[in-house]
DNA sequence: TAAATAGGTAACTTTAAAGTTACTCATTCA
DNA sequence: TGAATGAGTAACTTTAAAGTTACCTATTTA
């Protein structure tokens, strides 16, 4: 299967909000499903897409499939953006040099 | 026009990419599609997503439209991710309590 | 001032993602 | 054991995003 790019996975609102839900309470899938509009096999591909790329594990407990936070797509995220918080905060810090040295 | 979702914007991995080459050096247009395997127009396209999303900031110099980083679109990005940083966190600070008690 | 350069935009095509319905399997419970 | 519940998946439709080409304007320079 062709690797997930974790910035396409939280591009899609919807699951974003599932990860919202999760991050409140680890949830079956049909009590996911319940807190959206569109149906359940649009929510549970939403949950593979997830599961597949870290963001979430799925456990099976007897015909419930418990759904639960996993860091390993948020720290994909983070490493991007930690670059970026770099960037800004060297910016600043060259200011700040500019200011004492004036 | 429709407001644009920071998340879509970066899902893109070109619009990733221009991200990057600006955060060594602010470029102009032309430069930056040189860059690319696209047409201009294609990058041009991009880069008017970008600004209006507050990713990038244009500055006209005679005929040369140059791109710098604008922090307003990582603002957005890092708010979202610090609510699952807290969580991670959060989560770790439990698992150290309940170490300390057992 | 004509040609070259830098860039915007409209119209169109293609493709992939997100949704649907219909079906299936597995588990639980009455 | 049959009905109900929880969930996966295949086949299909729709839509939006990303790319293209063609054409236009503005600025610079020879």
């Amino acid at each position: 299967m062709a690797q997930l790019d974790v910035f396409q996975v939280i591009a899609d609102p919807s699951r974003r909000q599932i990860l919202h839900l999760l991050s409140i309470d680890q949830l079956p899938i049909n009590i996911i499903a319940n807190n959206f509009e569109m149906s359940r096999p649009a929510v549970s591909k939403h949950l593979k897409i997830l599961a597949d790329s870290g963001f979430i594990s799925i456990s099976v407990k007897g015909r419930e499939h418990y759904c639960t936070l996993n860091e390993d797509g948020f720290v994909q995220l983070k490493n991007w953006m930690d670059y970026y918080d770099n960037f800004w905060k060297t910016k600043l810090q060259h200011l700040e040099a500019l200011m004492d040295q004036g």
